[in-house]
DNA sequence: AAAGAATGTTAAAACTCTTGACAAATACTA
DNA sequence: TAGTATTTGTCAAGAGTTTTAACATTCTTT
């Protein structure tokens, strides 16, 4: 069946099939013919050629030339034209401010990315969100109209409606802060807010690991912990926006205290910081182990551990395959809940490869029911630490494409 | 925005406005006129005249007079034809087998429960169903030719397209058997099977306390213990009909040894059998005790120890309480997953009411993310015990009334 | 070169929905 | 009590989308 998945507000019913057509033609690696855009909708050719037109109006989509393999008419391939417009792909991180700048056709031009503490609160980190877009526009000579629309992941729960984050727990002073309404205020073009664990499983579902997946969690091992799930390429937010909060399930009843005000979190046993915190212990504790070379002892981080570890670093190897498990056990409950055909780990943590993945991997076959743990796969993401900026560009593209489907004509913008 | 639920194979998108429109009527308690319809729609008066024609043409719905209120003429209320047809919904349980017969408005005409044991397998089991389905159909002067369509539901995770389950945990013996199959050869009417708590969730959300709720969860607390799980009225079954297998989350690391073959599922701790089992054992223990006098040790059930709790008895409500612990502790996990607006409570044990549900609150604000703790509702269901066969009735219509929409005028069967 | 096959286009007809007008049936008001 | 306002439901014309059926296009195969 085909799948809707635009994030405009759902307008008329009438352009449903030319959105649902885009969206085949964005999602189909190598473009689609007419032909067979046809039979996967199940409309006749004649309509899709009315509908197709359309969008070659509004330049949207372009022919492309094709060589045929099989008797007959070779098929005209449709593909998003890339020339079309760009659109902007944020990842805001507790640790780090990812700035993506894309064409129509998804192709990443040029990244910045720098160091971040997203405690500072939302007025000092947007504005460092601003210089760094700034910067990113001149120095690939744009400037912001030719930018058609902006999406940003931040580490929180997320009211679509508002666009604010709701009781974040990693984000003190942003708790009601009216994030989308700011940036489009500044920039004054369209910005959608989500999750970045959210946007990771977009990203993933899209161009990585998970590509066209039905039933898709993506789970986010950064700093905290978080999962963003996916259904027929649409995020599920939950009725409030705090679905997929697995970093908050209690997997140790006697564990550590976790931001939250809770004990045993996932998070607290198995993010980035309870990690790093994990890796100093052992060092201050005088283990063997080559954490100890690795620079200062408070600027030890979770990814050095995932290094280390790889490098066959026992103790490291130690703390990660624990993390796993833990891991594990929350993401058996997901796998048991929610049934997934595929889960995406990844975040900064999941570098640790297979280190990590094989604990997780034992614990849901273990923990979970055989028809669920049978056929679920467990990969890593494919993005790296991409998954979320990519997933923020996918979201802006959605704005962009469709929000031009819906006029007549294209108004040749450009 | 309208909600499409009709359970049939999305057919054509042509008729989706005919088919939103029955399920509003269906599901709009008092019915509704054809200017609200157009409202509620984003229609045309004059485009719903046309579509409520044809569906007075087929007969599903009918005209009922109204007495206005307001100033205007005074709206015609739509409403389903009860005497269109009738349907039938099998709840088959652990230990009980319950069949209802339904006209189309959804009012049970009459119902049959025996006591029963699935353990059997499949063909002495469908054979004792359709004894009883002959009995209930002989005692209300019809024959099988009046019924237009079947829901059953069993406890087990179902795979939909092939219309078995798959793996059961508590039915050895039907691990692949063509339930759905089988049914349909013996009867020759459309049969749609599902897991018994996702009927539950059903049930309760056409008709029982979670009416209408957009993200909804039914807790199954009978025998073993599931979870349904309802987006917008649609059933979510994951990717291979096995979500919601909330029975077998690990709460607690060194609990006793489950069915599944895993050691401290929630199943084991708080399902039915379990409270049976800490039942007998309080009384074994010679601890004081109603439960001492409410019959032969061996036949005490998880009612039981709900009825004696309910009445004051201390170890009884310390059993249920404890098991309301460690449900809470399950369902934290599903609501930081997934989100739901409103957890509806079911199942025998259910009927120990806030002795049960209380300690489940507590762990909910303890365990989850204050952004869906504080939002989500708990509650008892209202259909007590007939949550699940009423979840196969709305099943049943859903497949009788979209498939009489979907023809052309109304060959007055009948 | 002719046949076969798949793709894409065109024009007419069918279908659905909107628009604007109007009839119907009530409450409110003077 | 008659007139007005108000809301519901219907009708006819027109716009927009999709199907049907025919045809043109462009390749491979024979």
């Amino acid at each position: 069946m085909s799948q809707f998945l635009w994030p405009t507000p759902i307008q008329n019913v009438k352009n449903l099939n030319k959105h649902a057509v885009l969206d085949l033609i964005r999602f189909t690696p190598g473009g689609i013919s007419r032909a067979e855009l046809a039979q996967r909708m199940d409309l006749s050719r004649a309509a899709m050629t009315a509908i197709v037109n359309d969008l070659l109006e509004s330049a949207i989509v372009r022919e492309t030339e094709s060589h045929s393999k099989q008797s007959g008419r070779p098929p005209i391939i449709l593909e998003i034209n890339p020339a079309r417009g760009h659109v902007i792909g944020i990842d805001m991180g507790v640790t780090h401010l990812t700035i993506a700048l894309s064409n129509f056709a998804a192709q990443v031009l040029d990244e910045i990315e720098i160091p971040f503490d997203i405690t500072q609160g939302p007025e000092p980190c947007l504005a460092q969100a601003e210089a760094l877009l700034t910067e990113l526009l001149e120095k690939n000579d744009l400037n912001i109209e030719k930018i058609m629309s902006l999406g940003i992941g931040v580490p929180g729960p997320i009211v679509s409606e508002e666009g604010m984050v709701i009781a974040p727990p990693v984000m003190p002073g942003w708790d009601g802060y009216p994030i989308r309404k700011q940036i489009q205020a500044y920039w004054s073009i369209p910005v959608s807010l989500n999750n970045d664990a959210e946007l990771g499983a977009l990203g993933e579902w899209a161009y990585g690991a998970g590509r066209g997946e039905s039933h898709l969690a993506y789970i986010k091992v950064g700093s905290g912990v978080g999962a963003g799930l996916l259904l027929n390429g649409q995020i599920y937010q939950g009725s409030t926006g705090s679905a997929g909060e697995i970093g908050h399930l209690t997997v140790d009843e006697n564990g550590p205290a976790c931001d939250c005000g809770n004990t045993g979190c996932l998070e607290a046993v198995a993010g980035g910081k309870a990690i790093a915190r994990q890796g100093r212990e052992a060092i201050q504790k005088g283990q063997r182990t080559l954490l100890s070379s690795m620079g200062p002892i408070e600027e030890l981080t979770a990814r050095d551990v995932a290094v280390a570890a790889r490098r066959g670093d026992l103790v490291s190897q130690q703390i990660i395959t624990r993390a796993g498990s833990y891991l594990g056990i929350a993401i058996a409950g997901l796998v048991n809940l929610f049934n997934p055909r595929m889960v995406v780990v990844g975040g900064g943590v999941s570098q640790a490869g297979d280190l990590l993945l094989q604990p997780i991997r034992d614990t849901i076959q273990r923990r979970s029911l055989p028809g669920a743990a049978k056929t679920v796969k467990i990969n890593t993401a494919i993005l790296r630490r991409r998954s979320s900026s990519m997933g923020a560009v996918v979201q802006a593209l959605s704005n962009a494409l469709h929000q031009f489907a819906e006029k007549k004509g294209g108004e040749s913008l450009l």
